[in-house]
DNA sequence: TTTTAAATTTGTAATGATTATATTTTATAT
DNA sequence: ATATAAAATATAATCATTACAAATTTAAAA
């Protein structure tokens, strides 16, 4: 799924584009590292000197509210944003830090111990080291 | 995996059985319910009268260097911890907020994505409402 | 058994991420 | 242009975790 107008986007999804929000959200599909809030706040203070980091924890609220964007939860104290909304996992390398997508296959789940249940989020994480810095 | 005694099995991971470990170790596997730092201070607390909530993050964190613990960070600001290391999925019910353990097959994880990455832990959870809860 | 040293536990202070609250700024409607 | 509502901002408060130093316990040495 490809986002054409950030602004219009929003707006499909009961969100009054503001400057912050547009950009916050721009931020996210544009960088598909799964940013924290200090990320985004540094690289976005740059262009925006008024931005206040209370206004980047408020609109990812309201971005997960809307269900616009999903957290990810790998480390402790350490909370990430994306707003690729589609089941996927991802891999937190150690040596960078740096967090990968990678493909998930629904129906692979063994979930029949699950039955009665209603499952409403799937998150699936792995750690280790990435390719990249095997290679070092 | 059943762990016959305590102690025994903290010697043979190389982990002094002080009193406070022992039992804090003891609680995680006879309450499999996954508890907080806080959880286990309270319930322990009644026990042991001197034992300092330091000690709960001291011990826990010991335990996991010596891999003996996993830690489940499903919410951000709520770490809890499992003295069940293999590997197996939580269910974590918004209503109760309990979590449930569910078994899962290792080889049905679709990786080949990630080819050359070395993996070190894989972590799946889900979140919904439980059966007890959708009774109610 | 006393003495000494090391390990462990404890209490308190510091840190840091997130949220709460109040004020200011911006957008919308009359 | 004025009034009202929404959004953004600055600052303070909260809360989980860690850092640090002192006290206690355990183990080793004498
Ligand atoms: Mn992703
Ligand atoms: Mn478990
Ligand atoms: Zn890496
Ligand atoms: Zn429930």
């Amino acid at each position: 799924m490809t986002i054409i107008n950030a602004g219009d986007y929003l707006k499909k999804h009961g969100i009054k584009p503001s400057l912050q929000r547009i950009r916050i959200f721009e931020y996210l599909i544009k960088n598909k590292n799964h940013p924290t809030v200090d990320t985004i706040f540094r690289e976005l203070a740059k262009e925006i000197p008024t931005l206040s980091k209370t206004t980047v924890y408020n609109t990812l609220n309201l971005f997960m509210e809307k269900n616009i964007v999903k957290v990810i939860t790998i480390e402790e104290n350490e909370t990430r944003y994306d707003a690729d909304t589609s089941l996927h996992g991802h891999f937190k390398c150690t040596e960078c830090s740096r967090v990968y997508d990678f493909d998930l296959d629904v129906p692979k789940f063994k979930e029949e111990i699950l039955k009665g249940f209603e499952i409403q989020e799937r998150h699936v994480y792995f750690k280790g080291i990435c390719k990249d810095c095997l290679l070092n």
